[in-house]
DNA sequence: CTTGACCCTGACATGATGTCAAGGTTGATG
DNA sequence: CATCAACCTTGACATCATGTCAGGGTCAAG
């Protein structure tokens, strides 16, 4: 399957294709005479593993990980779990970072009468806080 | 003010003083004689101003259209408004976004029994959804 | 005069991705 | 056969906010 096919059937990017190539993440694939990518079946099951890790919110780092867990029959899953639960952690803190910037920021906005005079509490609170 | 001082009393980096003029968002300063930058409490309080937006989750850019507003006293409260409020719905999102992954990747997780057995609905779950 | 603490500019790195340029290949149509 | 569109190749530059490092000037205290 060439490049492009790939591309299609599994949503990721030529560009990002390439690069998971670049830094490991996916073997070099066989060549045509042409040297055009020919990808295999197998190598479409990886490049979908790291599309679902991406929308998981993974680093290709952390993508590194799951792969060669993945690999690896001695794995435990336990280790899948501790790398699973690091991450959902993260993401939690992220989003209640976010979450606290949300709501500061519309506490400022409520005291804001939002019409065509100059004074306004959200410019005030960002210049003090 | 030299430039030390004004990142240690803003918490702002020399690094990014510095590229906070170099895009536009600071003026540039006054020297000294010896070619160092002198900050004015002005340039300070505008420096604290653009801390401030920044632990709020605002862009760069963002900032620019803030300041303009800030700077500007034919502006409109309602201008302001806007900016916020279109922020705080980007922040919302993205919190939803990454709370949602964050529910995804534990709902795997629950099913994994994490002890030192192989078989993992974790990875299941990333190679196949 | 030396030493340490400042300051200056410029450059390279990060992470994940897009985009563009310049070129080779292939298949179809005139 | 010539040509054109649709593929493929590699390499490079851009994004955004920030860190860090190199190589050099300045200044104050000992």
């Amino acid at each position: 399957m060439n490049i492009g096919q790939a591309s299609k059937t599994t949503g990721v990017s030529e560009r990002m294709i390439r690069h998971y190539e670049r830094v490991g993440l996916m073997p070099p694939p066989d060549r045509r005479d042409n040297g055009y990518r020919d990808y295999s079946p197998q190598s479409i099951e990886r490049l979908r593993f790291i599309a679902n890790a991406r929308g998981l919110g993974f680093s290709l780092e952390e993508i590194t990980t799951l792969l060669g867990l993945w690999d690896n029959r001695e794995r435990t899953s336990s280790e899948v779990k501790a790398v699973a639960l690091a991450h959902a952690d993260d993401l939690g803190r992220k989003a209640a970072a976010l979450e606290a910037m949300r709501r500061a920021l519309l506490e400022l906005a409520e005291g804001c009468s939002g019409d065509s005079r100059p004074d306004c509490p959200i410019l005030d609170g960002i210049a003090v806080s």
